[in-house]
DNA sequence: CTAGGGTTAG
């Protein structure tokens, strides 16, 4: 029989890159050589640990990660680098839990790695992903006494400022780096357009772009022409966003399909629907390719004008390009053929989903269940409802509530019984709709009395649990 | 992946 070959740490990296499930990718590592009896521990390579942790904090495993992370502080050979510690940081945030994040902040130096200005940043953007304004002021002003704060910093103090709205604040920010004497660069600018865009500060915004040029010697890249273009075409200043796309050319800055889409969206929205087809061509001439979100953008377009042809059109053109439809492009149509009551149509293409290669998610059932629920199709609701509770998805509380008050207007009383036996099972029905279906319950001889119908729901949800 | 942009359903 073939002897088995121990695997090499290198090998294992690649072995661990390629399994897709985070959990056997941990057992994987944590197991190398399954058979192997040997009490020295696997050396694992500095690859595999990367590897491993963002598999795993990605997935939002942390209990995981924080297993391997205490396997790599062991590992006294191995000096990690920051970046690793910059990952961690951000997998945190992402699932706003700041408290960790600081925490891996502080453990840094615990693992042979030395703590720069990189992670600082990283842990300044953390608490903005939060949303903790304040632990972020804080920590600004605690950095200052540990590194010297770069562009970056500024940066993100920046974003910050401008997302709680004070673009004062980032303007001062914005004077304080240059007496600092910290160069500002195109992402300075750019994040700073854009909180003006988003503080309906279009003049100054567009002001900000001239004068990087003029004073500040930054050519302006495509991300700030679509952060103006956006802009104004918020306030359907059309012809402006056109005039700027020109400009684009003009000046040669790199195209990209952010730029049209966002146009072709606001050409929709001011009723230039005409001019769409041609700025296609332009996109594509330009050497721009169309990708999924422009053809969401085009499907959202045609359908609030109802023309639902064009919309499946689109959305079978995309399935046979290299283009795929996501489940918003499903989303929106769905909406919108409930929206104007064609819920066989809206009920067909949901079905139609699975063998289309996509499944539907939350947002795709709470649609058609309000479809069909405002429609008053409440059969077909209800086995929409069965189905997304069995897959773990919960309606919203206002289509609870609709429904149910639908049900009773109509005297649906078996299936309400039904419904609502469902809803406790998934343990979904809040207080408002207990109260609506008691009063209107009370009145009526043929339902149970509300005591005891409430007590067997209770009981039944009670036993669930 | 230390920092900035685009469509959009509930």
């Amino acid at each position: 029989m073939e002897k088995l070959k121990k695997v090499s740490a290198y090998k294992l990296a690649s072995l661990l890159r390629l399994q897709q499930d985070p959990k056997l990718a941990l057992q994987l590592f944590l197991n190398p050589n399954p058979p192997d009896p040997s009490p020295k521990p696997f050396q694992h390579s500095p690859k595999s640990y990367d590897v491993i942790l963002t598999k795993l904090g990605r997935a939002k495993l942390f209990d995981e990660m924080e297993t391997v992370l205490h396997h790599l502080k062991q590992e006294t050979h191995i000096a990690p680098k920051e970046i690793i510690f910059c990952n961690v940081i951000t997998y945190y945030a992402r699932a706003r839990l700041p408290d960790n994040a600081l925490q891996t902040f502080h453990r840094i130096p615990t693992f042979r790695c030395r703590r720069t200005v990189k992670s600082f940043n990283t842990m300044l953007n953390a608490l903005l992903i939060c949303k903790e304004f304040e632990k972020l002021k804080e920590f600004f002003l605690d950095l200052e006494n540990y590194a010297c704060p770069d562009a970056c910093t500024y940066n993100v103090m920046i974003n910050a400022c401008c997302l709680c709205g004070d673009v004062g604040y980032a303007r001062k920010m914005f004077d304080e780096m240059l007496i600092k004497g910290i160069e500002p660069n195109g992402v300075t600018f750019g994040t700073l357009v854009n909180g003006l865009c988003a503080n309906s500060m279009l003049e100054e915004a567009c002001r900000l772009k001239d004068d990087m040029v003029r004073v500040y010697r930054v050519k302006p890249d495509g991300f700030i022409y679509v952060s103006l273009i956006k802009g104004l075409c918020r306030v359907n200043e059309v012809d402006l966003a056109l005039k700027l796309k020109e400009e684009m050319l003009e000046s040669k800055v790199e195209m990209d399909s952010a730029v049209y889409s966002t146009l072709i969206s606001a050409l929709f929205k001011v009723g230039r629907r005409g001019e769409v087809s041609s700025m296609l061509e332009e996109m594509k001439r330009n050497g721009c390719k169309p990708n999924t979100i422009t053809y969401n953008a085009i499907i959202f377009g045609l359908c609030n004008e109802k023309d639902f042809d064009s919309a499946f059109g689109v959305l079978n053109e995309m399935e046979v390009s290299e283009c795929k439809p996501d489940v918003i492009s499903y989303n929106v149509i769905i909406g919108a053929l409930c929206r104007e009551g064609k819920l066989r149509e809206a009920n067909d293409l949901f079905e139609d989903m699975p063998r289309r290669r996509c499944a539907p998610d939350v947002v795709s059932y709470r649609t058609l269940l309000d479809g069909l629920s405002d429609g008053m199709q409440f059969k077909e609701a209800a086995l929409i409802l069965d189905e997304m509770l069995f897959k773990g998805y919960v309606p919203r509380a206002v289509s609870i509530n609709n429904y149910v008050a639908g049900l009773l207007r109509e005297g649906e009383t078996s299936l309400l019984w039904t419904v609502l036996d469902s809803l406790a099972g998934g343990n979904c029905i809040d207080i408002d709709t207990w109260r609506m279906v008691v009063s209107m319950v009370s009145d009526k001889d043929k339902l149970p009395k509300p005591c005891e119908f409430v007590d067997a729901l209770i009981m039944e949800q009670n036993d669930g649990s």
